[in-house]
DNA sequence: TTAATATCGATATATCTTTATCGATAAATG
DNA sequence: CATTTATCGATAAAGATATATCGATATTAA
């Protein structure tokens, strides 16, 4: 079984690089060293700059890092250059909350329209983004050349909302429903489940609880 | 530097074994083995069984594993049956969305109360909840023994929502803004970034996008 | 009753990820 | 101008995680 060549552990530091880096406070700061981002974020600092190494070009000895030419090297290998458009499907609190989030076009995230299957919601708008009928997403999806599907329906609509999308030629699905999703091979998901980062908070709770108080 | 004991990948697994087991679909099925839960996730069997060996009491060859039992084990493991009280603060969409979801009491999540700042808020409730002033966490966490924080205000907002749970006594974080907090040691910081998720994301959309067109 | 089969559980192996070590280098300091 | 210092980058080591193999066992079927 073929596995992943670049962790994708290390992805999710490189956002939370960049996340530090953009910071005003640093705004001031031309170069930073990987010592400092690994003290700042917890990690250990060869990590950091293995991390850099693959993500950026380099930097010097006793300074660090150019800090704008490391945003933009990490901004670039994390694609945030290359726009991609997406839809959301279900807009409840969770899809108003995405629909609401600045953030995601710096990330090349477009979000070009909203679906829902609630008769009151279909024809209006949310925050500048029409929503319209689900029963329009694969045609949608076609006409405007979707590669993201963003799920926040009830889990027990995900799946039929999710084929809606593959059928739609979209070929990434962020999925924020409990469901465990089935698409072919040729489109991707990425859960975002929240039980099961409860039961990982749960656990660093309670382990912590155990530190404290021996017995 | 000291590493995890149980790797906490285990912990997001067995969240999903969990879901996984209790869908309606198998509601008649008294057994299920290892290998069936590993081909219906896409993971590898010896994995799954390791990781029931950890959670649970043991499968019988042939079989595989008694499926009620199972989901008691892995309840008991997760520490749903002990009830944790949190408070939630910053009640917009993502909170709206967060108060709304039923399932966390089924991990035993117990949102008290919630807070906002701003007045039109504060006084009312939502799905049942009362929101307060956020003025009054700290007091109200120390008076009701709260352990766990949820964090879903703005990101300027962040640190100090965060250090009016620590002054509260929490012992855990749940994070859902970009902001890295700073705690003192005695308390966890379980983050949800957005960003992070979505590099993950367009890292899996690219990857597939190249494999479909090679050049 | 015997053979075939699916599965578990334990052990061993491989792979992936992180951390430690060390020489080289650029700046700062005396 | 030599010495000290902070940092990088490369390589090596350690540690964690996932996978493969194999004997044992319970059920099913001949």
């Amino acid at each position: 079984m073929r596995t992943t060549p670049v962790p994708l552990q290390m992805y999710h530091r490189l956002s939370l690089y960049l996340n530090y880096l953009k910071q005003d406070s640093l705004k001031d700061a031309p170069y930073i060293s990987a010592t400092a981002i690994a003290n700042e974020l917890g990690l250990n600092d060869v990590l950091v700059r293995k991390d850099l190494a693959v993500a950026g070009k380099g930097g010097k000895p006793k300074i660090g890092y150019s800090r704008s030419e490391l945003i933009a090297d990490i901004e670039m290998f994390l694609g945030y250059n290359d726009s991609f458009e997406a839809v959301l499907v279900g807009v409840g609190n969770l899809g108003k909350a995405l629909l609401s989030h600045k953030g995601f076009e710096d990330c090349g995230l477009k979000i070009a329209v909203a679906f829902d299957s609630n008769p009151e919601l279909i024809g209006t708008q949310y925050k500048g983004k029409k929503i319209l009928s689900s029963a329009k997403i694969s045609d949608l999806c076609k006409r405007l050349n979707i590669s993201i599907g963003i799920l926040t329906v009830p889990a027990a609509c995900a799946q039929e909302a999710c084929d809606a999308l593959v059928e739609g030629g979209v070929r990434a699905v962020w999925n924020f429903t409990p469901a465990n999703l089935k698409t072919p091979e040729s489109v991707s998901v990425k859960n975002e489940d929240m039980s099961a980062s409860l039961a990982i908070l749960i656990k660093l709770l309670t382990e912590n609880l155990e530190k404290r108080e021996p017995d």
